[in-house]
DNA sequence: ATAGTAATAAGAATAATTACTAATATTGAT
DNA sequence: ATCAATATTAGTAATTATTCTTATTACTAT
């Protein structure tokens, strides 16, 4: 992969993903960035997430039938998708344990990290 | 959300599901099954699939840059995605502790269940 | 058999994402 | 500052993934 140079467009992106702490689309921050941003194009966030995802500067999150969204903690943490209204609570639990050297040792793979997703009924949803 | 009856279709879609151990997505079911029934539609595919996973006869898998998949295996386990060649493997710890609890404990929600995907580079793509 | 309900095929429509291209911006070396 | 090299962009087209619509067919309970 190539090595990358400034953008302007990546820098507000990134930023966009680091301030909107909603764990936004791709289309969010296309929306959001437009308004001041005229000239932006879809197509260049979608090519920046995917390069600030792969150098692990932000995280992107797959949820079953949700577009992929973007997370700019990357301080290891949780995600809780409410399965009615769908959205997405961070679950910070301090300390858990070291569940990728637990599957490394039981199953021989290397383990790089893993992704845990909880399913809820929100308490706005629970009625 | 209607009751089901019985349909040959989704039938043959849940046993190729059941039968193909590779966590096929909806275009690989397709692919296998039109061949014998080349009456089916992918619409029914995709309808049915979403059925079958909304009445827990089989799993819904979301994974970054991947169409989703579907399992058979209902039974708790997990899953580890190679980095480079995305093939999927299968994990069974034979018991973790009940991480739903303490976080339904640490942040007072509802958890109704939890998935997680594992990073891995597999030893076909380690060289 | 018939009515009512649900499921189907086929394909159009939409959503989500990626690829292509010519122009522009950034970088590093003069 | 200027220049060349190359990454990045906007804009658009294309692709991929999925859902929706419509007319038709199958199933179930009378």
């Amino acid at each position: 992969m190539a090595i990358s140079k400034y953008s302007r467009q990546r820098e507000l992106i990134y930023k966009t993903v680091i301030e909107n702490k909603v764990h936004p689309t791709a289309e969010f921050v296309y929306n959001y960035l437009k308004k001041d941003n005229p000239q932006l194009s879809l197509g260049t966030v979608y090519r920046n997430l995917q390069q600030l995802s792969d150098n692990g500067e932000i995280n992107r999150l797959s949820i079953p039938n949700q577009p992929d969204r973007f997370d700019g903690v990357i301080e290891e943490h949780y995600h809780a998708v409410c399965e009615k209204c769908v959205t997405i609570y961070d679950i910070h639990i301090n300390e858990m344990f070291d569940i990728d050297s637990l599957v490394a040792e039981k199953t021989g793979l290397d383990i790089t990290g893993h992704e845990i997703i909880f399913k809820t009924i929100c308490p706005m949803c629970k009625n």
